[in-house]
RNA sequence: GCCCGAGUGGUGGAACGGCAGACACGACGGUCUCAAAAACCGUUGCCGCAAGGUGUGCGGGUUCAAAUCCCGCCUCGGGCACCA
């Protein structure tokens, strides 16, 4: 037997995979499917211990798949546009496709020495022209379908990254790549419409069972949906006058939840932003403090904001509106803490039911009319019997934004308030009747910004013709080419390239200007899946029969991050490729594991301004891939933090050493290496091949069960009680004993074989060199079938019982395990007899295979 | 403020409402060795010499039985946030 030696077992057994080319999936058999992936990394350098335990996830689930008979699709790419390529090339004043490609390979080299079963063939890299292409085909679809929009808002501009970002890309008003501050800017820029999916992006969250709770709450936090209605108020003179016949332009709704609470509307807010201030104040008194505050406004940083406890500010427009409820006139003033695109970027304030209002209010000594009280709050019978009292702000202590029975609500007077209450529904089927509110719902999701003003990424295939306007690039031209000759360095990009921009109209065929903007990288990442299943078709994206074959991916693996970046558009992207008739599922991906980060021995984050990386390549070094990844395996559940001890990892290896000579030993090919200490053959040696006769099979139940679950830690617990149980077993029986045996020769073999094939998914070299080497036989472990078990033969014949006495153990006995129940409680009652003697036996509880309690006073 | 999630030995972590701490790491003791390494054996929640007691963030409750279910707190982590 030759001792284990990993660093002579593993670069040997990757060149043969690969050479047999055993990780290529067949098209079209006959076996059920199983499309298992890990999010596609970005080629930022050397493969981080993030990757290493993300995709060691996916490589089990996968290998085990294939086990298990399945035909598994496994690929890899990588998500190659981006800012940090663009950086690099500037520093090193080269191209960022180098730096790209360079990292690409690296990492790709990295992965193989992993052992990870990825089909190459199927390599997707996202700035490959043959992918991107189809990502401009698909935004061409897009707008075809009324999905693109080019338009003018204010918008998230990052100084530092030079480009503006999604509002999904800002954290906490900071950008999410470089952590600049974020400014607003007014630009014209490119989206994608994901709003008008909102709902179903919503709705289709409850399909999602095999996703955590917390991704689904995190993207139905963000959808933000709110029902409520709008709500007419009409603008009037300081008399209350409004004109006979109102017009649009003398009408300003207001979104609200809590149309209950229109009674207590004293005064109401414009965002600063607003389209219609200007036409409110201009030429008035008003006008240059209004302006004064819009101006102030401006210089408030969305991070300031976040920070919180921004004092509100306001002014007074001299303006006026009706109120469609009760006619009250109430005054307009503009207040910065209005958020100009949510609802109408107008609201009535209601200051005795929200905080908001309510600190403005007392701010700006606005009246503070209290219609809403908790039913035992002990102003309520005053303001109940004497209708009509106006109690001023100073008797009113704090906003109530909860439920509670309005007063002074005219008709709605004693009914419930709160959102989607009795009064509320009132309210507004009042409001709908007199033709001044009606139903509708708001969300918290924005459009997706897409355009980048960046060089390293996907072209927007669209041309500025004077004439025709903004016009798509004919689909026969695709794909719009990214010019090779850039030199970043000295500050050039896309729009001040010479030649790029020049182009002809497709349409009237006047010279006219490309589109110098790029994609956000996202719209690559929200298709590549799709790809995968047909990657190197060149008439579409993917032909659909095949991607429905393949689709949806069964397991999808990645990190909480994209808890709602990647995932939400790429669930976007698939539903809008559904309605285009390309697909036929509602949902990209069945089920989602988060794996959570890898940290350091204290808890830290891994970072080289720490200088606490663990190098997953410096750890294969020593110990080799197998002993790495079974370790990551153990480290604890895949979606928990773990954290990297070093110290942990040579117990692993010295782990996955016993098996070695364990299964050596079993195969009776140990020689003079049979270590294990000798001891006489006798009855507790026979117990000890009992143990492991049923070991073997209640191991393969164990680990198969945890491994659809994912709770590959537990699994490897158990292919080590199985090993102990093996080495328990070695250690009665020498090689003579056994060999002369029929019985132990069967038990030997099986066992080893056992042993080989549950470590494959998680130690595959090992797995591997021991199936030829040591058990003799042909071709690979991999494409060898995942043993079964025998789930009665898993049973012990004898087991041994807790006997509490009201729930406390006092005593064991060992039953044989089909006692009837009467033999085990005598057997019970006999081994406590002392303790209960002369105590009242009120009850027996019998547990099968677990406890008898017996409860005595 | 709103919405999630988590608190178990020295450490990582196990535990369909059923013997808390599986499986490991570490530590301690031992075998082998001139010695060390490797390998192997044993001990290891805490208090106690022991009998025994006690123990899953804190306080209650349900139950024959609670780490697990319910109620109220505390701490930590994450998401959203002037979203009307």
């Amino acid at each position: 037997m030759k001792a284990y030696n990993p660093h002579e077992i593993e670069p040997r057994l990757q060149l043969a995979w690969e050479e047999a080319g055993l990780y290529t999936v067949p098209e079209n058999s006959d076996r059920p499917k199983k499309y298992v992936l890990e999010m596609f990394p970005y080629p930022s350098g050397d493969m981080h211990m993030g990757h290493a335990s993300n995709y060691t996830y996916g490589d089990v689930a996968a290998r085990y798949a294939k086990m298990r008979g399945f035909d598994v699709l496994h690929p890899m790419g990588w998500d190659a546009f981006g800012l940090p390529a663009e950086n690099a090339a500037v520093k090193h004043h080269s191209h960022p496709a180098l730096w790209t490609y360079e990292n690409i390979e690296t990492q790709k080299k990295s992965f193989s020495r992993m052992g990870f079963s990825y089909d190459w063939d199927r390599k997707v890299v996202a700035c490959d022209p043959e992918y991107y292409r189809w990502g401009q085909w698909i935004f061409l679809k897009f707008w075809e379908r009324g999905l693109v929009e080019r338009r003018n808002s204010p918008v998230n501009w990052c100084p530092s990254c030079a480009t503006v970002l999604a509002n999904e890309q800002v954290i906490e008003g900071r950008c999410w790549r470089c952590d600049s501050e974020v400014e607003k800017r007014d630009l014209t820029q490119w989206y994608y419409k994901i709003t008008d999916y909102a709902q179903e992006l919503l709705d289709d969250l409850d399909q999602l069972e095999g996703w955590p709770e917390r991704v689904k709450q995190q993207q139905a936090n963000w959808i933000g949906r709110s029902e409520g209605a709008n709500v007419d108020f009409i603008l009037c003179d300081a008399e209350g006058n409004v004109p006979a016949e109102p017009t649009d332009d003398d009408i300003i709704t207001v979104f609200t939840t809590r149309a209950d609470t229109l009674f207590g509307c004293s005064f109401f807010l414009l965002a600063p932003e607003s389209k219609l201030l200007h036409g409110l104040v201009a030429g008035t008194e008003y006008e240059a403090p209004v302006m004064e505050l819009v101006e102030a406004a401006k210089k408030v940083t969305a991070v300031q904001r976040v920070q919180g406890d921004h004092e509100k500010h306001g002014a007074f427009t001299g303006r006026y509106v009706v109120n469609p409820i009760n006619g009250e006139k109430v005054p307009v003033w503009v207040g910065d803490y209005i958020v100009a695109d949510y609802g109408t970027g107008a609201v009535m304030a209601v200051p005795c039911g929200d905080a908001r209002d309510f600190e403005f209010a007392r701010k700006y000594d606005l009246p503070i009319i209290p219609i809403i009280l908790p039913e035992d709050d002990e102003l309520y019978p005053s303001l109940k019997d004497e209708q009509g009292r106006v109690v001023t702000s100073v008797d009113w202590p704090e906003a109530y934004a909860a439920e509670g029975i309005l007063v002074q609500s005219g008709p709605y007077t004693g009914m419930r308030g709160g959102k989607h209450s009795e009064g509320e529904a009132a309210v507004v089927a009042a409001l709908e009747e007199m033709g001044r509110g009606r139903r509708t719902v708001e969300f918290r999701l924005r459009d997706w910004l897409i355009s980048r003003q960046r060089y390293w990424g996907n072209p927007i295939p669209a041309i500025h013709c004077d004439t025709c306007g903004v016009v798509p690039v004919p689909e026969e031209d695709l794909p719009v080419r990214l010019p090779e000759d850039i030199d970043l360095a000295a500050g050039e990009t896309l729009a001040t390239h010479a030649g790029f921009a020049e182009c002809t109209c497709p349409v009237c065929g006047a010279p006219a200007r490309r589109e110098t903007d790029t994609m956000d990288t996202f719209t690559c990442s929200s298709w590549y899946y799709m790809r995968y299943t047909d990657p190197h078709n060149i008439h579409a994206p993917f032909d659909p029969a095949k991607a429905n074959g393949w689709m949806p991916v069964d397991q999808y693996i990645g990190g909480i991050e994209h808890a709602i970046l990647h995932l939400l558009y790429s669930r976007f992207f698939t539903k809008v490729m559904r309605d285009m008739g390309l697909l036929d599922f509602d949902e990209p991906f069945t089920n989602l594991l988060c794996q959570g980060m890898v940290l350091d021995a204290h808890g830290d984050v891994m970072s080289k301004s720490k200088g606490n990386v663990v190098s997953p390549e410096a750890v294969i070094a020593e110990y080799g891939a197998d002993a790495v990844r079974a370790y990551i395996l153990f480290l604890g559940p895949p979606e928990k933090e773990k954290l990297w001890n070093d110290d942990g990892l040579p117990g692993m290896y010295k782990f996955l050493n016993r098996v070695w000579r364990q299964v050596h030993d079993l195969m009776g090919n140990a020689g003079d290496e049979t270590l294990f200490a000798q001891k006489p053959a006798g009855e507790a040696a026979e117990a000890a091949a009992k143990k492991l006769a049923r070991e073997r099979h209640r191991v393969v139940q164990k680990v198969s069960a945890d491994i659809e679950r994912n709770n590959f830690n537990t699994a490897l617990a158990a292919i080590m009680e199985l090993s102990n149980a093996a080495g328990e077993y070695l250690r009665a029986f020498g090689p003579e004993d056994r060999a002369a045996c029929e019985d132990k020769r069967a038990l030997d073999a099986e066992v080893a074989e056992v042993l080989v094939k549950l470590l494959a998914p998680f130690t595959p070299h090992l797995s591997d060199e021991l199936w030829r080497q040591a058990l003799g036989r042909e071709g690979f472990v991999y494409d060898e079938p995942w043993p079964t078990f025998d789930p009665e033969q898993a049973k012990a014949d004898e087991v041994e019982l807790a006997v509490q006495i009201c729930g406390k153990v006092k005593a064991r006995i060992t039953v044989a395990a089909d006692a009837p129940e009467a033999d085990v409680l005598a057997c019970a009652r006999e081994a406590v007899a002392d303790l209960v003697a002369g105590k009242q036996v009120k009850k027996e509880v019998y547990v099968p295979g677990r406890l008898v309690n017996i409860v005595a006073v």
